[in-house]
DNA sequence: AAACTAAATAACGATACAGGAATATAATCG
DNA sequence: CGATTATATTCCTGTATCGTTATTTAGTTT
């Protein structure tokens, strides 16, 4: 059955930035990124450290994320200090999770 | 600033799954089909048609989409229709879309 | 200025995935 | 059964991207 709200069809470029956007949050490391910076900004240092992952892996993460303007950055000294700049895609997350949730419901779960 | 609702933080694994899932969302053809199957069930002809792509890449991006439990798949006949199986998949799109209106507000917008 | 530290970037190999062409499967029709 | 139609799958090529190592840049300290 056809859902009851109609929404405006996106043009190939709308289809085009949707993915793009969709990709950023596709890539599990930069996920955990964000999750970590939901309590509050961190240097680069602490990031590495915090998820196990190499500077450079860590660095180049983080650029893309910014590029998406999910994340904003300052510089402070020899650090730099990252932090969410979107809080929204938080509620896309809740979203995926939710449904996630969902389908592991009667199965040992991931979900904490 | 932190944010105020504390979420269960995921595991290894969780983010996986969650970056898996949003993987599926971030590729235009699949975005396309989605928004046509949004309006109701269509062979795969039809889609075909209706995005312009060939039959082959149709079919392979079904087969993601029938995977990841985002859309169903009924025979008849010589005819596969396929339809949306998880409705909640367009509140996600829709935040996404909120999201990059506001970015292109001031912009031309590919959003309809 | 030289030495040191934090972060970014470059270069590389490996893997993944989109899309095209050709082929295979499956259901229908004659 | 053979022919035909609709869909799926296989094989291939090009491209993108992850992660590593090494290097570079920027800021600090002495």
């Amino acid at each position: 059955m056809p859902r009851k709200s109609k929404r405006p069809k996106l043009t190939d470029e709308g289809f085009q930035l949707v993915a793009q956007r969709f990709k950023v949050l596709s890539e599990p490391v930069r996920l955990k990124l964000l999750a970590v910076l939901e309590d509050g900004e961190q240097n680069v240092g602490q990031l590495v450290a915090l998820t196990g992952q190499s500077q450079a892996n860590v660095s180049k993460h983080l650029s893309t994320l910014v590029a998406a303007g999910m994340v904003g950055r300052r510089k402070q000294g020899l650090n730099v200090y990252y932090f969410i700049s979107d809080p929204q895609i938080f509620d896309l997350c809740d979203l995926m999770c939710h449904r996630l949730k969902e389908e592991f419901a009667a199965k040992k779960s991931p979900f904490g």
